[in-house]
DNA sequence: TTATATACAAACATGAATGTATGTAAATAG
DNA sequence: CTATTTACATACATTCATGTTTGTATATAA
C-alpha cells in the first residue's frame, strides 16, 4: 500500500469523519459499525483504527467538527460589542432574534451541521460513555441563559419590554422555545410541520416580548 | 416448569415490560440485550420470545404503557367541558397552566413515566423500525398546537391577553417552550438546572401572555 | 543513505446477541 | 378423563462487530 504524507492521512481522518456522519445518520450511532463507516469512506478498519481509538472517540470528534465552531458564533453574534465603548448598533430584541433566525440558517443551508444535530437530538443514546455529553449540554445552558439574560436586561434598561417581565424569566423562557424548536425542527424532516414556519415562530416569540 | 394460568402469564408480561423499562434506562435500548431484559425479570428469553416478538415490540408496548393515558389525560384537563353549555369555571390560561403543571407534578411522582421520558429522549435511537415514532410525535404536534389554540382563543375572547397577540402563534410557542422544558427537564437529572425551577418557569411563560 | 516511524490493509481470535427449534409440565377444553 | 394448548426453559446455530496482531510500503528523520 502506498504510505501517505501527513497531509494525505489528515485527508482520510477528516473523511472518515464525514463517512461517519453520514453513516450515523441513517443507520444510528449504535447500529454502525466501523467496518460501514471505513467502507463509506474509502479505506478499511485499519485506518479507522490507526486515527481513532473506537467508536466513541469517532463520535466525539464528529460532534466537536461541529458544536466547537458554534460556541464562538454565539459569542459574535449575540455578544457583539458588548463591552464595546459605543453601545450596540441594533437593537438587543433584534440581536437575540438574529442569533435564532442565524441559527436555523446554518442549520438549513450547512448539511453537515444539519446532520450533526439529527445525530445529537434523535440517533444516539446518551449512556455510559455518552453520558457526559448530555452534562455538557446542561452546563452549557446555563451559559447560554446568561447570555441572553444579559441582553434582556439591556433591553429592560432602554424600555423595551413590558416592565413587569422579568429578564431572567425571559431568558430561560427563550432559551427552553429555541431548544424545544431545535428539536422539532430537527425532526421535521420533510418540513412541513415546523422548519416552513421556524422563521415565523421566531419572529413572533420576540414580538411577544415588545411592550 | 410450572405451568402459568392467563392470569400469571399477564403478571410475566408486565414484569418483562418494567425490566425492559429500567434495563433500557440504565443501558439504553440498543445496549440492552433480551438476556439482560429476561434475567432483570426473573425469566428466560424464551419468555421474552413468547409474549413479544422482538426487543421493537417489546419497546412499543412499553412506550403504549405511558403515552396512550396521557392523550386521555391532556383531553381531560386542557379540553374540560370546551363544547359543554356552561363555559369552563377556571379561566383558559391558567387551565394551560395547570396542564403543564400537572404534567411535571406526574413526571416527578411517577417513575415508571419519568423513565419512560428519559428513554424516549435521550435513551433510543429513531431509525428503521423506530422511525415512525418520530413521525407520531410530530403528527400529534399539530393536534396539541390546535387544543392550545383554542383556548388561547377562548382566552382573547375573554380579553385576557394583549390584543396584538395571535392565538395560534401563542399556541405553539407555548408548545415549543414545554418540548424544550420537558427535553431539559428529562435530561437533567440531578434536578440542579431546570427541575428546581419548572414551576415557576411556567408560571412565568403564562404570566408574560396576560395583559 | 539507512533506520525508523508512519499510515494504513489484511488476517485472526473472541464474544455476544439474535432467532429458532425443541423439550416439558401443567392448565384448560371437550 | 384425555387431548391439546399454553407458557415458558433449554439448547442450538448463525451472524456480526469488536479489538488486536501482523504485514508492508513508503515518508521522513538522522
Amino acid at each position: 500500500m502506498v504510505r501517505k504524507t501527513k497531509e494525505d492521512a489528515e485527508i482520510t481522518r477528516k473523511r472518515i469523519i464525514n463517512a461517519a456522519r453520514e453513516v450515523f445518520c441513517i443507520k444510528g450511532v449504535s447500529r454502525t459499525s466501523l467496518d460501514q463507516i471505513a467502507t463509506h469512506a474509502g479505506v478499511t478498519r485499519g485506518a479507522v483504527y490507526w486515527h481513532f481509538k473506537n467508536k466513541t472517540e469517532l463520535f466525539h470528534a464528529m460532534r466537536e467538527q461541529v458544536f466547537l465552531p458554534l460556541i464562538d458564533r454565539m459569542d459574535d453574534t449575540l455578544l457583539a460589542n458588548i463591552d464595546s465603548s459605543k453601545p450596540s448598533t441594533t437593537d438587543p430584541l433584534t440581536r437575540i432574534e438574529d442569533f435564532l433566525q442565524e441559527t436555523i440558517q446554518v442549520l438549513n443551508e450547512h448539511l453537515e451541521t444539519r446532520q450533526t444535530y439529527e445525530i445529537m437530538m434523535s440517533k444516539c443514546e446518551y449512556v455510559d460513555e455518552f453520558a457526559t455529553v448530555l452534562q455538557q449540554i446542561l452546563s452549557n445552558c446555563s451559559g447560554i441563559a446568561e447570555k441572553y439574560e444579559t441582553i434582556y436586561q439591556e433591553a429592560k434598561n432602554l424600555g423595551l419590554l413590558h416592565p413587569n417581565h422579568d429578564p431572567k424569566q425571559l431568558a430561560v423562557d427563550t432559551h427552553l422555545f429555541f431548544t424545544g424548536l431545535l428539536h422539532l425542527w430537527v425532526k421535521d424532516s420533510d418540513g412541513t410541520h415546523f422548519r416552513i414556519q421556524a422563521s415565523q415562530l421566531i419572529s413572533a416569540h420576540i414580538k411577544f416580548r415588545r411592550k
